[in-house]
DNA sequence: AATATTAATCGTAATATTGCAATTAAACAA
DNA sequence: TTGTTTAATTGCAATATTACGATTAATATT
C-alpha cells in the first residue's frame, strides 16, 4: 500500500507529532542527558506520562537510557538520529520550488 | 504549557505522521498538480478518505486547491511549505553530534 | 430541465492516543 | 532487613484518528 520510505517518515513524524516529545528531546539537546523525573518537572507533566513520551521515543530509537543506579539517564542517540534527519531531508527538500499552479 | 514553536513542530509532523499524507505530498512532488479523485485512484483510499486528508494538509497551509469547474486542482504551497521547512530544520538539526553519554 | 461527474460532508464503527492515579520493580541506604 | 528513591507498568477514562458508505453540493453536459 506505501512504500517503506513513506511508512517510516510517517513513523518518525508522528513521534514528533506530539509537542511533549519535540520538548524532551530539545531538551536532550541542552543538556545532553536527563533523568526521567527531572523531565517530568521541567515539562509540566506526570511521572507515567514522561515514560511513556520516553519509550515511545526509544521504540523509534531516536534515544537511548541507561540505568545508573536507580535512575535512568536518557540521550539522543546520535547515530540513527542522523539517519533519521537524512530520511526527512530527502521528504522536506524533495520539492522545487515552482509557480503555484492554482 | 508549550512554546509557540514546539506547537508549531508537532502540528506540522502530526499531518506527515500518516503514510497516506505523505504519499499525496510526493505525489503533488511528482506531477505538480492533482485531482482529488486521481489521488484516490494513485493511492487506494476511497474518495472521501484522501478528500478528508487533503483537507488536514490544507488546513495547515500546505497546498491549496482551486476549483476547475467540476474538479479541483491540488497543489504544493510553496511559500508555505518553505516555512515550514525552515521551521523543521531548526528542529532537526539542532543537535551537535556528541559521543553519546549513555 | 434532466443527467452526469466530481468533491465535500455526514454519520458511524473501529482503533489509537493521551494523561494520570495506583501499583510494581529495581537499586540503593541505613 | 527495612525503608527510600526512581522509573516502569497497569488500568482506565477521555479524546482523537482513520476509513468508508451514503448523501449532498456544485458544476458541466445533453
Amino acid at each position: 500500500m506505501y512504500t517503506d520510505q513513506q511508512k517510516k517518515i510517517a513513523l518518525f513524524a508522528k513521534v514528533f507529532g506530539h509537542p511533549a516529545r519535540v520538548a524532551i528531546l530539545q531538551q536532550l539537546f541542552e543538556i545532553d542527558a536527563c533523568y526521567c523525573g527531572d523531565l517530568s518537572e521541567e515539562i509540566g507533566l506526570a511521572q507515567p506520562t514522561i515514560s511513556q513520551h520516553l519509550k515511545e521515543l526509544k521504540s523509534v530509537g531516536l534515544i537511548k537510557g541507561t540505568v545508573e543506579g536507580v535512575k535512568v539517564c536518557y540521550c539522543i542517540d546520535h547515530e540513527n538520529w542522523t539517519k533519521m534527519k537524512d530520511l526527512m531531508h530527502q521528504f522536506l527538500d524533495k520539492d522545487i520550488p515552482k509557480a503555484d499552479c492554482c
